[in-house]
DNA sequence: GTTATTTTAAGGGAATAGACCTTAAAAGCT
DNA sequence: AGCTTTTAAGGTCTATTCCCTTAAAATAAC
C-alpha cells in the first residue's frame, strides 16, 4: 500500500479517475497501484513525481525528505 | 539503456553475473535491465540504489545529485 | 437514518511482458 | 592468433499487467 502517494493525490483533491486519466490508465489499474497490488512502472513513478513536485525516493518510502532532488541537467 | 547503473556496477568492478547473483536473478535478466529492455521493478531499484549508495531517481536520470537523502525513519 | 450518488476495490480474462535457458557475439587477456 | 570471460540475442513458458464489469464502501442529499 503506497499511503504517500494516496495522501498526495487527497491533497490535491484528485479521484484514482482523475489520476487514471492524467496517466491514461484505468481507474482499476491505479487502484492496484496505490493498494500494492501492482508494480508501478518507472515510467508512471516519474509522472508521479512530478506531478506531486517530489522524488521517487520520497514516494517509496525511502526517505522522509519531501523536496525533490534538483532536476536532472 | 540505464547507463548509470551499468556505470556504478562497473565502478564496483562487477560483472552482470555477480549483479544477478546478489539480486537473486539470471545473467540475462539482469542484462535486460541494463540495457533497458525490461523494466526494473521498484524492488530491485531499491536494492541497487542501496548497493551503490545513491537514489532511485539517480538511477532514473530524473537528478544529477548522487548523494541520497537520508533514509526513511 | 435511508436513499441516491460518487468513489474505490474485487473478480475474471485476454493480452502482454517478465524470467529463465541456451547459445551467440563481444570484449579481455596472454 | 587463440583462449577465457563477459555480455547480448533468440526462444519458450509462465506470471503479470491492464482493462472490464460489478460489488462494496464512502459521501452527500434528503
Amino acid at each position: 500500500m503506497y499511503k504517500r502517494i494516496r495522501n498526495l493525490r487527497k491533497d490535491q483533491d484528485w479521484t484514482q479517475a482523475q489520476m487514471a486519466a492524467y496517466l491514461r490508465l484505468h481507474q482499476t489499474t491505479y487502484s492496484d497501484y496505490e493498494l500494492g497490488n501492482l508494480n508501478i512502472p518507472v515510467s508512471v513513478l516519474c509522472k508521479l513525481a512530478d506531478l506531486f513536485g517530489t522524488s521517487i525516493d520520497y514516494l517509496v518510502n525511502r526517505t522522509d525528505e519531501k523536496t525533490p532532488y534538483p532536476p536532472a541537467k
